[in-house]
DNA sequence: CCACTGTTTGACAGCGCTACCATCTTGCGC
DNA sequence: GCGCAAGATGGTAGCGCTGTCAAACAGTGG
């Protein structure tokens, strides 16, 4: 202590135009200089407990405790061109589905003692782009990222950062590095033929803005195709109700107001696929409101899985999809690579289950 | 490129036992080298264009661009001191609540330069010590934390950080340093108060894991000093299904579950209150398969205001909380301070609304 | 044409930490 | 008691960038 302000006081007096730069907080000096050892013993005493003597550790220990000192991260990570931090970027967190990935993702990367460091989109390439760049700044070991589709310069940077990419959500051709998802295509064939199998023959597909989501069109595409020659089938891309908070919530109206706007339309339709199950239970609680018989006048089904699937009445037909397990295993797959382990594999699809409730 | 080749050569030749370290990226120096200017240009060029002539601007952005120069921001925060990156701590991305306060900290921050690092505690105190503790490693400018209660760890690191703290969620007293939210006690009596007006006289109050949720005790605190000698009040800490994804789903399934045995152990309750909506909304669907007439056999309210409380049969009554804006103001407040203003307030109460629905 | 102000560019040092190597202990077998 | 391996500690030199100050270079009025 003492120490320190003499120090401090002499740097001002004698060489009259030394400025002190930094934040002013406890550096690693000052806790070495505290528990009477060099610098590096320090670090170590922190970073790698067991390669010092129980003496000294205790001693330098106390030192931290008195001074409250916190390492600078971004020194120490200058220094050993490593940091523990993962950005992950997401194209948005109002949607349920992205966060229970994240979470799955924030579990495995702590248990190894990495850090996530999370960026959102809004859906927009540009900014994924950009956030991209700034992300790399960090000098990170590796990079999560959902989805297959960026614009070019996203994908020249992952591609020459030389660090592990995972792409995460769905599957497809040509990731950059890895790849965990599921493939959306055959999650709508599979509904596709779920609906044909029931019996549907004019069926809907209600999307939400789907410019922005092409999982969904995805999906879309996948019953469009399996329906093809079988049943008629009709896409519907709702604009939504801006200014909410979207994702889920904007869902849950957009389906409400869609239900019976599409009766009205096109009273012929006999199923409606939902993009999501938000807007599909949505249009069940419309349902019920009018009095509109589920699945008498009309099927309703949904995609993902979200638990609330199982609570309406009629319980909603939706697929399943595993997007714990999509980020646990696309942290698992990165750190592999990061520790230099080869993962099982680069590519993984983790399927779905079609969930048939009452509403087909 | 040719003289970036012949410069690493010499040093393999020359000083022969010289090591690189660094990770190989493309740095500063070599853009300058590039451009024929010195590297103190080429960091004015970027951070501050307007301070280098045209011609030199021109030239240097060429030669990031010809190298994919992706500036080191470890570098540059440990030199200049200083980060535009702000932590935001929160127990849990699984609750829609925060997730919402976090879009609206998020579009702030943005919009200022600034970058968001999301660390979730999973409601744990000792982990949210240990994430601020990592957190202010990173030499933040101001720091974002949900909620006034900490473990003392917390407190202290942070009264002493000497940066400014915004205390997001709920209002109190003696933050660390910066507070904005609703007052969850008047929250709670005010829904206490509508109960009463509608002639409720039996009340239970429904939370879900209460132990951690102690903003849900605040709601129920006021609600039971409001209804004190006026009604009878009961506390069901529902434990809930571990496992699923905790938050919004376990809330809908905990609802579900908790209607008929409720009705079953206290059949003389005429109205529940529910520590959130989704809860209250599994209960609703419950209510819905089972028959059971809401609010005529038993009133049901929620809280938060979420979307969906407006479309079940009946609408949901709840109190809405502005989230979204929370976030902004607090985000707000923290930039003031930042940049050396002084906000307008240090203590702000968002306030909140009661939307009475048809199930009270 | 000169002193003088304002602008653009550069040299230098250092932010706080860790990699690398050197040095100093210690313990052990013979 | 000596040589040697293994372990503990320290000295030195950066990591890639920016703050500070100084130098070089215009532009202006008399």
């Amino acid at each position: 202590m003492a120490e320190r302000a003499r120090t401090a006081t002499d740097a001002e007096a004698a060489p009259p135009r030394r400025i002190r730069r930094g934040r002013g907080a406890v550096t690693l000096a000052e806790v070495a200089a505290g528990a009477g050892v060099a610098p590096i013993t320090v670090s170590r005493a922190i970073n790698n407990p067991a390669s010092v003597s129980d003496a000294l550790r205790s001693r330098i220990e106390q030192a931290v405790e008195a001074l409250g000192y916190v390492p600078n991260r971004m020194a120490g990570a200058l220094a050993s061109a490593r940091t523990r931090v993962i950005p992950v970027i997401v194209p948005s967190l109002a949607n349920v589905v992205f966060v229970e990935v994240i979470e799955g993702i924030q579990e495995t990367l702590e248990a190894e003692g990495y850090q996530m460091l999370l960026g959102s989109t809004g859906y927009d390439l540009a900014t994924e782009a950009a956030l991209a760049t700034t992300l790399l700044g960090w000098a990170p070991p590796g990079m999560l990222v959902a989805g297959l589709r960026h614009d070019k310069r996203t994908t020249a940077l992952l591609r020459h950062a030389g660090i592990p990419i995972v792409e995460f959500m769905e599957t497809g051709r040509a990731p950059i590095d890895m790849n965990v998802g599921l493939s959306h295509v055959r999650a709508g064939a599979a509904m596709a033929a779920h609906l044909l199998a029931r019996g549907y023959r004019r069926i809907g597909f209600v999307g939400l803005r789907m410019h922005d989501d092409y999982r969904a069109r995805q999906r879309y595409d996948g019953l469009r195709r399996r329906l093809a020659g079988q049943a008629a089938i009709t896409l519907f891309d709702r604009a939504g109700t801006e200014g909410q908070s979207g994702g889920q919530s904007g869902g849950q109206q957009a389906g409400w107001d869609a239900l019976p706007e599409l009766l009205a339309i096109a009273p012929a339709l006999d199923a409606l696929f939902f993009a999501n199950d938000e807007m599909a239970v949505g249009a069940l609680l419309r349902a019920r409101r009018d009095g509109i018989d589920i699945p008498g006048r009309i099927a309703i089904a949904g995609f993902n899985g979200l638990p609330i699937a199982a609570l309406t009445t009629p319980s909603l037909t939706t697929i399943v999809s595993p997007r714990r397990q999509i980020g646990r295993e696309a942290a698992a797959m990165l750190l592999a690579r990061i520790s230099g382990r080869e993962p099982t594999t680069r590519r993984l699809d983790v399927g779905f289950t079609l969930e048939a409730g009452g509403s087909t």
